[in-house]
DNA sequence: CGATAATTAGAACGAACGTTCGATTTAATT
DNA sequence: AATTAAATCGAACGTTCGTTCTAATTATCG
């Protein structure tokens, strides 16, 4: 039963170290996304980060708290991009198109981390597990939110469902994007936005 | 670079030969659905399958050819029950309908099977990795083929991103669907129709 | 039953795994 | 420059991994 604590640098005088954490998580994110979390080995991370293997363990205690602070940190940089966005949306509409937009923006920028934060939960257990649940659940509700927004009163069309949808296609994408072939994400995001209100038969 | 050639049976006077095979191949699917690729051990399954480690040997020559059997087998059903539904659909609408009960039919019949073929594409590599690209991209065309049907012409909807939304749509229920918590197969379909042709804002 | 082939079991291989530890190097403070 | 703490390193640990043997078992056929 893990602790989940942040572990606070205890007034470091070489500011190195932050950075250095940061790079390790890049490092981390970039081979878990080639290879899932199984077969990312610590030694082929820390070969990335240009560390030693046991330098890993100076910066987290076990593997499983490495993949927990990339889920972390890359779930609140995505819902807090998302809040910002929501702000300045004026319609249900536009909220809706922020959520999208939103998305894949930040899967183009971030690739590699978003791709791991969506296929290893089921990797942690215990008390990461729980915890990383509970930041999805939040940036969940407040997808629903904006979807419900955009379902007219008395439709049969149920919020929670078609959230879920929604979450399908915004993350599918892992599977087939491929930036030197594809469109750009700005009509990516258009043509789903289109698609998710209108449908494509109209 | 793995030969990939059907092991065929030379007259076999055991008949149990096909039988181990698949029960085999179920207990592969289950371990590598819970597990991933990468964890499930060839102990591990061997173990589900109640048969000694090296009995696996005896099947497949390799994890790898056990992974490329497995999608094989499951890909070519999927397809298999998608062509019988579409011949007895008289519109295009039907026809789109055939295509998610499908998916959705299958999904909660075969869980295990299709989570593996979803998720560990890339665990495979060399001519297995191509060839299931192969099978995948045939599924692909003829669901593409059903989407494109239902967009009207002179519609901007373009049918390629169309489908790649849908996919995304119908594969993610692997993160959320709970069999005790949500409703009916037939209900998840319905309203997946609805939204992928109507949109949410009708 | 005896012969023959199909199937299983057990032990062993080197390689890679996550993690730990003590020693060493690097940087900041006095 | 000396001291102290932060950061890194290399070697080693016990396990587990995929795979390969050879021997034993089982089922089928003459």
């Amino acid at each position: 039963m893990p602790e989940i604590i942040t572990k606070t640098a205890p007034n470091r005088r070489n500011r190195q170290y932050e950075k250095r954490l940061d790079s390790i998580l890049k490092a981390a994110s970039k081979v878990m996304a080639e290879v899932g979390f199984e077969g990312a080995s610590v030694r082929k991370v820390a070969a990335e980060a240009k560390i030693g293997l046991s330098g890993i363990y100076y910066y987290f205690k076990s593997k499983d708290e490495m993949l927990f602070a990339l889920q972390e940190s890359t779930f609140s940089r995505l819902a807090d991009t998302l809040k910002d966005r929501l702000k300045k949306a004026e319609s249900s509409k536009e909220k809706l198109k922020a959520v999208i937009d939103n998305h894949f923006h930040f899967f183009s920028e971030h690739m590699d981390d978003l791709k791991v934060c969506s296929y290893e939960i089921e990797s942690l257990s215990g008390e990461y597990y729980k915890e990383v649940l509970k930041i999805r659940r939040r940036y969940f509700d407040l997808v629903k939110e904006v979807v419900a927004e955009n379902i007219p009163t008395g439709s049969l069309i149920d919020p929670d469902l078609s959230a879920l949808f929604l979450f399908g296609s915004l993350n599918w994408i892992f599977m087939w994007y491929d930036p030197k072939r594809n469109a750009d994400i700005n009509s990516l995001s258009k043509q789903l936005l289109k698609i998710y209100l209108e449908g494509i038969a109209t």
